[in-house]
DNA sequence: AGGAAATAGTTAGCTGGCGTACTATCTCGG
DNA sequence: CCGAGATAGTACGCCAGCTAACTATTTCCT
């Protein structure tokens, strides 16, 4: 009696479900229901989020390179290389993203005294007023989306992605 | 007493909200830690999914095209525009998308007798080949992913998800 | 019937990632 | 203490998506 063994749809993702049990009856669909809800949940949680992103003039990369400064506290600085690794992404992308909010005026390069082939990179006051206000609003948009859920399923989901998580990773 | 009240940090998301709780504990994270897990979760899927993928000769792109065909059943024909609207994408990506995959030979384009602007798109036997071995491996790896789950908590994220989709979309 | 508006597909140009290759610099073992 | 190898950042070229503009065709309204 697993949930995907209900025969009528109620999402595109049921529908989905059905045309498979009908063209490859051999396949075990277990995972395949919840994985597909899970990336379209995903989906559409980023539209939101870039949608309230654009109003602020930011894009997801240039916000999470903000942010990753923002949270590493005062004096605002990260080293190319470390946002990089925290971000999950290369270091030539870096330099892009890196240059796309230099020449915006909310961050700097600045020399790194301790080894010469790297820099420290530091929010400007402008680019500190900019990650705030965005936080608020990111933090807002985020509640948002979960209002229509029970504490205890946040509580449930956190669990069970925490568990996932490590699994996978 | 939520999740995020929790004071120690075990994995990298709880470090980052430790360190937006430090920085601006003005924001209500309840949701952020959540949503931030399900990004990661679902990033770490579609790596493990496009390596599979990847040894099967597709990107994700032309396999969602190929299994969205494969999945309407004989005679495995689908338009165009159906196919950009259902994987939620735009017509110009899709045109792309079927150039690249007509010409490994795994699809066919022909003339729609019904609509002159239109065009009929149909599996070749080598793309419904391909489609189909790719299929079941892409289920199991799905099922291995959810394997350190336990049923009951698949079917509670399941519902969960449904609800959260129905809510967000 | 006929013209306005909608629709299908493509092309062109843009964007933001990626991998690779390169230079400069640091680190460390012998 | 010095040379091999690791590491930091960047430039370059590629790729897969996007939007906008365009042509051809269909649909719809009066």
């Amino acid at each position: 009696m697993t949930a995907e063994a209900n025969p009528e749809p109620n999402d595109a993702i049921d529908v989905i479900l059905t045309q498979w049990r009908r063209e490859r009856p051999d396949l075990d669909l277990s995972a395949m229901g919840f994985l597909g809800r899970l990336s379209l949940l995903t989906r559409a949680v980023e539209t939101r989020v870039d949608d309230m992103l654009a109003s602020h003039g930011l894009g997801r990369g240039e916000f999470d390179v903000l942010a990753a400064i923002r949270r590493s506290g005062p004096p605002y600085t990260q080293i190319p290389s470390e946002l990089s690794a925290a971000l999950m992404m290369s270091r030539a992308g870096m330099t892009s993203r890196l240059d796309r909010l230099e020449s915006a005026g909310l961050l700097q390069r600045s020399l790194d005294p301790a080894d010469r082939r790297s820099f420290r990179v530091t929010l400007t006051d402008q680019g500190r007023a900019i990650i705030d206000a965005t936080l608020t609003d990111h933090a807002a948009t985020l509640n948002r989306l979960i209002s229509g859920l029970a504490p205890e399923d946040v509580a449930t989901m956190t669990r069970i992605l925490r568990t996932m998580l490590d699994t996978v990773t």
